[in-house]
DNA sequence: ATGCTACCTAACCAACTGGTTACCTAACCT
DNA sequence: AGGTTAGGTAACCAGTTGGTTAGGTAGCAT
């Protein structure tokens, strides 16, 4: 894609296991180039190729130390994928599903409560579907 | 890729917005694909290849209900995303960070605490980075 | 029977991806 | 100065993706 929005490249970047289990090394502190390369059978290029992704995707961001130019993880985008899912929690967790059937009830006009359950606790602000 | 894994199936599902907006569309519910090709300026094969990827991804699920073939919303796949991402939730959240900080002090042996803020709460089993 | 609607597959195309080899620069170490 | 190490770019290749047009199938309506 020509013009990608960050969205977009951040699932893109994450679209590939060798690119997961290099934020997976990332999330465990600095590490240089080779050493990000050595658990992959993989020639350099292809590393530097899989960095390239990360970094435009803002998921790492590079520094500079003598001839070692070392990877860092930036986890803005990955909150962000963070919020997207979050849009989506009531469709698997029990306690959202108990929640929307009792909101859909409320809005029903029949509030004589406690027919589906009631909802244990709920961020009511976080959904916005 | 020949043989992917499912979470990076799921990844590269997400990483189209027109495939992101149909997911969007179905979380209000069920709906055909003459529905849910509508707000988009493209042909109907173009949108039977993305709705492909998605149910190849087990993103949605696809009835039969005379000529229509209603699509619905699967959630699995968006869990082990959101699954995913928790891993790495300590490097954007706060509280995280300062359960870290705690952590590391306590591993030093120092444990006189409140040198760096004590923790407020958290899901200690959910960090095993 | 005929046609319309909903949806799909097939074949094709341009652009992108993930890998390679070959070659280059920059910094360190004798 | 010369060699080694870390890392990058360029050119290329096969396979995938995202779109198209053309044409086919299944179900409903007249």
């Amino acid at each position: 894609m020509v013009t990608t929005d960050r969205l977009s490249a951040t699932f893109a970047a994450l679209a590939d296991p060798t690119r997961r289990a290099i934020l997976a090394r990332l999330a465990k502190g600095e590490a240089s180039v080779k050493e990000l390369s050595a658990p992959f059978a993989m020639t350099g290029p292809a590393i530097s190729k899989h960095l390239r992704v990360l970094e435009h995707a803002g998921l790492i961001s590079r520094g500079r130390a003598a001839q070692w130019r070392p990877c860092r993880l930036e986890a803005g985008p990955l909150q962000e994928v963070a919020a997207f899912t979050e849009e989506y929690r009531r469709f698997w967790d029990d306690s959202y599903a108990r929640l929307d059937a009792y909101l859909q009830m409320i809005q029903d006009g029949t509030a004589e409560a406690t027919a589906a359950g009631e909802p244990t606790e709920g961020p009511l602000d976080a959904r916005d579907g």
